[in-house]
DNA sequence: TTATCATATGAACAAATGATCACATATAGG
DNA sequence: CCTATATGTGATCATTTGTTCATATGATAA
C-alpha cells in the first residue's frame, strides 16, 4: 500500500503570490508518486493498448485472439501485454500453451470508461 | 459531440475461437476513437503534467506560479500547458499580462483521482 | 525423442517526446 | 514612444517508445 506524501520544501519565491505558491508547493505530489501515476497513464496512452484493454473489458482473451482482433503481430501484442502487466492493468492465467488475459480489476474498466467519456463530451 | 462507432469488418480467422474473435472485432473501437482516447491518456502520462494538474485541482494558478511550484522553467511549463489545453484538460482566462489556468472540468479531477487510486491499491 | 503451436523476449531502428535556449508576442507603466 | 513583465513558440537534441525480425521458452502431440 503506497501512501502519498507531500513535499515540505522551503519557500523561496520569484513571482508575486508567495503564499499561494508556498501552499501549493507544500501540497504538491512527491516526485515518485507523480512518476508512478504518470507511468500508469502513459501505459494507457497508446491506441493499440487502448484497443486491447477495450477488448478485454468485454471478455477474457488469449494472446493470438488479441492479435487477430487488433490486427497486429503476435510479437507486438506480447510486448504490449508485458507493459500492461507491468502497470497492473491486466492479469493472466495459463492454460496449457495458451495464456488468457483479462483486466486486472473493475477499476481499470472505470478508468477506460472515463477516458472514453472525456473524448465524447464535445 | 463525438459518437463511438464500431468496426464491422469481415472476419477471416487465424486462430481457433473464430466466433469470439469475430464478435470482439465487431465490438472493437474504431481506430480514430482509440487514437483520441489514447491521446488523452498520453497527455496525462507525464510526471510534470501530473504535478501541474494536481496543483490545479486545488486552485487556479498563473503560469509563473506553476513554474515555481513544479520547479521548472516558464518555457517548459508553457509547452506543457499547451498540450494540456490541446487535450482539453485545462482551461484558462486572461487577466492583463497574466493567464490563469484551471482544470477544464470536475471530470478531470476524477480521472486524476482514479490514477492516484490505482497506484495506491498495492 | 522430434515436431508443432502459443507465447515471450532481445536487438534494431524509425518515430515521437520533453527540456532548454533563443526569440516572438502582448500588455502595462512611464 | 521605450522598457519591463508574463506568456507563447520554433529549433535543437538526447531520450524514450513501438513495431518488426529473429530467436527462445514451454507445452502438447505424434
Amino acid at each position: 500500500m503506497i501512501q502519498l506524501h507531500y513535499t515540505t520544501d522551503v519557500c523561496e519565491e520569484l513571482c508575486e503570490h508567495d503564499q499561494i505558491v508556498c501552499l501549493a508547493k507544500a501540497e504538491m505530489l512527491v516526485d515518485d508518486d507523480a512518476r508512478q501515476i504518470a507511468e500508469t497513464f502513459k501505459i494507457l496512452g497508446d491506441p493499440t493498448r487502448i484497443k486491447i484493454l477495450h477488448a478485454l473489458s468485454r471478455r477474457e482473451l488469449c494472446v493470438c485472439d488479441i492479435a487477430a482482433i487488433v490486427a497486429m503481430g503476435q510479437s507486438a501484442v506480447s510486448h504490449q501485454l508485458r507493459l500492461l502487466r507491468g502497470a497492473r492493468l491486466v492479469k493472466y492465467r495459463k492454460e496449457g500453451k495458451m495464456v488468457w488475459y483479462s483486466l486486472d480489476d473493475s477499476h481499470i474498466s472505470l478508468l477506460l470508461a472515463q477516458g472514453i467519456e472525456h473524448i465524447q463530451h464535445r
